[in-house]
DNA sequence: AATATAAATGTTATAATGTAACAGCCCTAT
DNA sequence: ATAGGGCTGTTACATTATAACATTTATATT
């Protein structure tokens, strides 16, 4: 069987000692029923209908925390957040990001590309975590 | 001889019948003297040291000019804008950032790693433009 | 040279995004 | 049962960015 991702979220947090209050629960389920990324206060606005008055650092709060377990990812040029099931803690994320209809397409890649990691070594530069995201047009849009 | 950034951004209006305006030309100057990326209120700042009281959309217009035409690009996940001259209109860019020192290395690809080919191939996407954030240590630092 | 037009600026106001700080609550471990 | 750490609620504010409109400046055309 496949767990969702809000059981995989479940899951991680018993086994890791994590709480899994119910700002987080609510915040990553509402990110997680999103088929695009959405702002924080996007979240907020969701939120505000299922509880009472929510202000900007519950929603903030709760995305840190799962965007430092790997469950959410920001999308830097869209200040929006995405959830993320892969299951496992990358170093890095990658984005295609359709400009007509929104929707973002996440690819998972364990490393660096290769051009990019001669570029690193080159430098001598230590990577630590990246974000590639690429703007265009998807399948359906082009 | 080679030319300064300011020279080559000079060269390239004049050849495209841009204006080089006032603003335009002490928000380039600013933000190429710096080694490290500047944040918009921070060109401000400084800006408001040779101009009167300058306002914040003379500095985002100044930098939206220059970054459509590829001469300052904008670090997503630094909210903050650094000088190119890498002299060419390039569709991508990616950036090596130190998290200790907040220096910035640029790379110049001009093509997509092949990984990344790849995965917008398979997927039938259409890149158009990308943004590269590499986040780690540089040499001096590690 | 005069003038029409387009482009850029100046200015005010405000939107959008994100965070500091502190009081209080609730799990958890001893 | 209780002390401590972790999390939340709340207020207030900081930071980043843009809309809208009046005015000025440069350019092209007459």
């Amino acid at each position: 069987m496949t767990q969702s991702l809000i059981e995989k979220a479940a899951q991680y947090c018993k086994d890791n000692k994590h709480r899994l209050t119910e700002p987080r629960e609510r915040v990553l389920d509402i990110i997680t029923r999103s088929a695009k990324p959405l702002g924080a206060y996007e979240v907020l606005e969701q939120l505000s209908q299922i509880t009472d008055n929510p202000k900007p650092p519950t929603v903030y709060r709760a995305i840190e925390f799962w965007q430092s377990h790997g469950f959410i990812h920001r999308i830097e040029s869209l200040n929006a957040y995405l959830a993320c099931d892969a299951g496992h803690r990358h170093m890095g994320s990658q984005f295609m990001i359709c400009g007509d209809c929104g929707i973002v397409i996440e690819t998972h890649l364990c490393e660096l590309p290769q051009s990019l990691k001669d570029k690193t070594a080159q430098n001598a530069f230590h990577p630590a975590r990246w974000s590639f995201e690429i703007h265009g047009t998807c399948s359906a849009c082009h």
